[in-house]
DNA sequence: ATGGCCATTAGCAATGGA
């Protein structure tokens, strides 16, 4: 089972990209960020073409979330609402279309893109850590039903100084700062754990590249995209991958896919050899 | 060096992104 998260910043600019990558990787689900576009302009026709699954939450111009999906998506839930009451709280957060989440082969998959928070002192900031706060209590609601649970997106956070090219410069600041940091991992509750750093601890990896600053030519990125996996999922994770080479492509989003393998589904017998 | 670039918009200048 491959699960891949990508902000393709604008899915029409990036639709060639995107079909490329589908052709040559062949992930089973495809979680996608910054859509930016409506959903009666989602170019959905193309991915049926191809025999995915879609469902999708967007807004013109800004944000919007997507699933792509190569096995059935069920109980599909846009935005917070289905985990959290419906009330004035639930409406407000579900203004910007930042999150979507359904049940893939079993394993319920939350698609997020948490806002990016300007700079340390903006509303903006204050907005990103209200709404992590808010999926926390999403979070919390969710894993009563006890399914294996894939949280996945464009966190727009570096989660340790290790995640950050200049930690020097900018570890503190905007997506490296403490409370984000710790909102972050207030949010997993030692449930779920970054995939990625299961099979690699060292610095120098990236999922993001500044436009400007020449950053992708002198390789000064961000590993701001992450997969977070609950246990059982974690144990049967074989690699997590990010296809760096994507941000070398003419016209690319800054940002490239991460991609885990999951042996999955698991059968009985493996489940007891691994508990015996 | 707190700016660079890129995508979008009842649209060519302003805004947001990160």
């Amino acid at each position: 089972m491959l699960i891949a998260t990508w902000n393709v910043n604008s899915i029409r600019t990036r639709l060639p990209q995107i079909m490329n990558w589908l052709k040559e990787v062949k992930p089973d689900l495809l979680c996608l960020q910054e859509t930016k576009v409506e959903d009666k302009l989602f170019p959905k026709e193309i991915f049926e073409k191809e025999g995915y699954q879609i469902s999708f939450s967007g807004q013109k111009a800004y944000n919007g979330v997507a699933l792509i999906s190569q096995h059935l998506l069920s109980d599909v839930r846009v935005g917070f609402t289905g985990e959290l009451p419906e009330n004035a709280e639930t409406s407000l957060f579900n203004e910007q279309k930042r999150l979507i989440s359904a049940l893939v082969d079993g394993i319920r998959v939350i698609n997020v893109y948490v806002p990016n928070g300007s700079n340390l002192s903006s509303e903006k900031y204050k907005y990103k850590i209200q709404w992590l706060h808010f999926l926390k209590k999403y979070l919390q609601e969710q894993s009563k039903r006890e399914e294996p649970t894939c949280l996945l997106g464009d966190f727009n956070i570096a989660p340790e100084d290790r995640d950050l090219h200049n930690p020097k410069r900018s570890s503190g600041g905007i997506m490296a700062s403490k409370k984000e940091r710790e909102n972050l991992k207030d949010l997993l509750d030692d449930k779920l754990e970054d995939v990625f750093r299961v099979f690699e601890q060292g610095e120098g990896h990236w999922s993001w590249w500044d436009y400007r600053t020449a950053s992708w030519e002198r390789d000064q990125g961000w590993r701001i995209d992450q997969i977070y996996l609950s246990d059982q999922l974690i144990r049967n994770a074989k690699s997590c991958k990010i296809h760096k080479k994507l941000r070398g492509n003419i016209q690319p989003s800054d940002h490239v896919p991460v991609v885990v393998e999951i042996k999955w589904p698991i059968d009985d017998f493996d489940e007891d050899f691994l508990s015996f």
